[in-house]
DNA sequence: GCCAACGTTGGC
DNA sequence: GCCAACGTTGGC
């Protein structure tokens, strides 16, 4: 099993968002390095989700990949913002796994939680210039974390 | 809103 | 394939 952290922008997409609706899909990455992590996710593997641009930026809960990725449908869509008119249903470019919602956290773990903690400043998130909207956790960080969260 | 740190694009 | 220009991300 492996672990994930899912970067989104609360003001679009929350982990309340996702605690309503039970699972979604995660559409919209158009970057290749998120595109590779998302697709070697696996039913099963769990997702922290992070909220980014916003009043504290951390980690809000935790949910788990439900189906391995599949093409991307909002790549297909010409009304859509993430339209990609090279992504065909032959040949897609992008990808999205579908998450179901875990838990929120009932304190989130903050950035400058993480980057304060010793065992937790080596996080990939942490590190400076790190603007991967999708990338692996280590499982003993993921441990730790649910250890104190869960 | 600023701006550093990236990623992407496109001319050559 | 280089690299300057440009766009985006995201913490602060």
């Amino acid at each position: 099993m492996n672990y994930w952290l899912l970067k989104t922008e609360p003001t679009s997409y929350s982990i309340e968002d996702l605690q309503k609706e039970k699972k979604t899909t995660w559409t919209g990455v158009r970057n290749y390095q998120a595109r590779n992590f998302l697709r070697d996710m696996k039913k099963g593997d769990k997702v922290f989700v992070y909220h980014s641009s916003c009043e504290i930026p951390g980690l809000f809960g935790v949910g788990e990949v439900v189906t391995d990725a599949l093409p991307d449908p909002t790549a297909f869509d010409k009304k859509d913002s993430h339209f990609e008119p090279k992504s065909t249903k032959e040949n897609p470019i992008w990808f999205a796994p579908t998450i179901s919602f875990g838990k929120k956290f009932s304190e989130p773990l903050t950035l400058f939680q993480i980057k304060a903690d010793a065992e937790l400043k080596n996080m990939m998130v942490a590190q400076q210039g790190s603007r991967l909207s999708v990338m692996p956790v280590e499982k003993e960080h993921f441990q730790k974390i649910m250890k104190t969260l869960g």
